[in-house]
DNA sequence: CAGTGGTCTAGACCACACG
DNA sequence: GTGTGGTCTAGACCACTGC
């Protein structure tokens, strides 16, 4: 078995994502060490990791709190993404190697695939790894793990607000295009080509969260 | 006093920043509880906010080592803040309100009065409030975040390399025009000449990063 | 198949936020 | 001033690494 403290940090986040642990809800040590049958430093070392990515609040002396996921913060992590899909494109397409080659284009196809099943969870998987395959091929370490990051934030809001269903051909369409911008090298087109990808994504996500807000007040 | 993993993980900082470890270097647990005279968990805790630094990384059942800082390194990070820069830049002037306005002139000034006493530490303190109050004025926590993140790497960075001196007033002109065109609520200046600026940065760093490493071979 | 060193336990401690 | 709950201690445990 892997480290508690890992174990216990996919188990907490995954509570989180299913809505056990609602945002603003204050995460007390001996309540999860006894929810989660451990100690309390795993669980210290658990809420540090989701602290890390941003999905807990941390206050010395004063512990652990769910992230709020409202709108204001969708437009801020929708802000940062915009511009790092942006750059990773246009770094995908001037380095790019014969194995990212292939691995971005059978991350597309992959999609393309899985997605015709309707199952949400492995076309939000598939989906996760076709824009993995482009980071790596941009080769920025840095703008990896922030990504990484925001998708364990989006896996929280796709679950609550739904994933972009009703708009799959366009996304199937952005991917290709943006492929094959990657592909061949074009690396002005790949870097207008993910901003306009993510813009699309984040009106989608923002339109059916303020429809929630609005209908839940 | 605050608390000790604070504590610890500001000293072990400053230790990385004037070289006392060196890039690459194991950081073992007992070894840091002997030095800094507490226990393991403290030193835990304290690494795990440095990783989530990104100074220093991590694997799972092999412990931390002291992030290699090198020139690809820096690559990577320019590419995040030239795009950072300029969203918060841009934002900053759509959502100027008095009181950021005054933060930002403020800091301004600040820094051409303390660059002009040729006090390292006191300028790259300046200039780090000067980026700090675009990005607050930005409203975008998650940028803000990860900036000051960078920050704390570019310290270290600078410590070894040396900050801009020999191109003070250029970083002074940069500061003022990319003032005014926030100041003047015009948004597409602003991420320009924030990307312009950081791009000046990048190129300077970059440029005495490899003469040192050329030199030292 | 040791030894090193990261991980976990149980409980004491003590700072801060409440009434 | 009291109590909740975050922080710290000491040491045992046990997964890896390298002999």
């Amino acid at each position: 078995m892997a480290s508690q403290y890992i174990e216990v940090s996919d188990r907490i986040r995954e509570d989180i994502i299913n809505g056990k642990f609602a945002g603003g809800e204050r995460l007390k040590l001996a309540e999860l060490a006894n929810l989660y049958a451990t100690s309390h430093m795993p669980i210290r070392e658990a809420l540090r990791i989701l602290n890390g990515q941003g999905i807990v609040d941390f206050t010395p002396n004063s512990g652990m709190r769910v992230r709020e996921i409202d709108v204001s913060f969708m437009i801020d992590l929708f802000d940062v993404r915009l511009a790092l899909e942006a750059v990773q494109a246009r770094r995908a397409a001037e380095r790019l190697t014969p194995a990212a080659s292939n691995a971005i284009s059978s991350a597309k196809t992959e999609f393309e695939c899985v997605s015709a099943e309707s199952d949400r969870d492995a076309t939000l998987k598939a989906n996760h790894r076709f824009h993995q395959a482009i980071s790596q091929a941009s080769g920025n370490r840095e703008a990896t793990e922030i990504e990484e990051r925001h998708y364990q934030i989006l896996r929280i809001v796709w679950q609550r607000y739904g994933y972009a269903s009703e708009r799959l051909e366009g996304v199937i369409e952005d991917h290709r295009l943006l492929t094959s911008a990657i592909l061949d090298q074009d690396a002005e087109a790949a870097g207008l080509l993910a901003a306009a990808h993510v813009m699309r994504a984040r009106r989608n996500l923002l339109t059916k969260m303020r429809g929630v807000e609005r209908s839940s007040q």
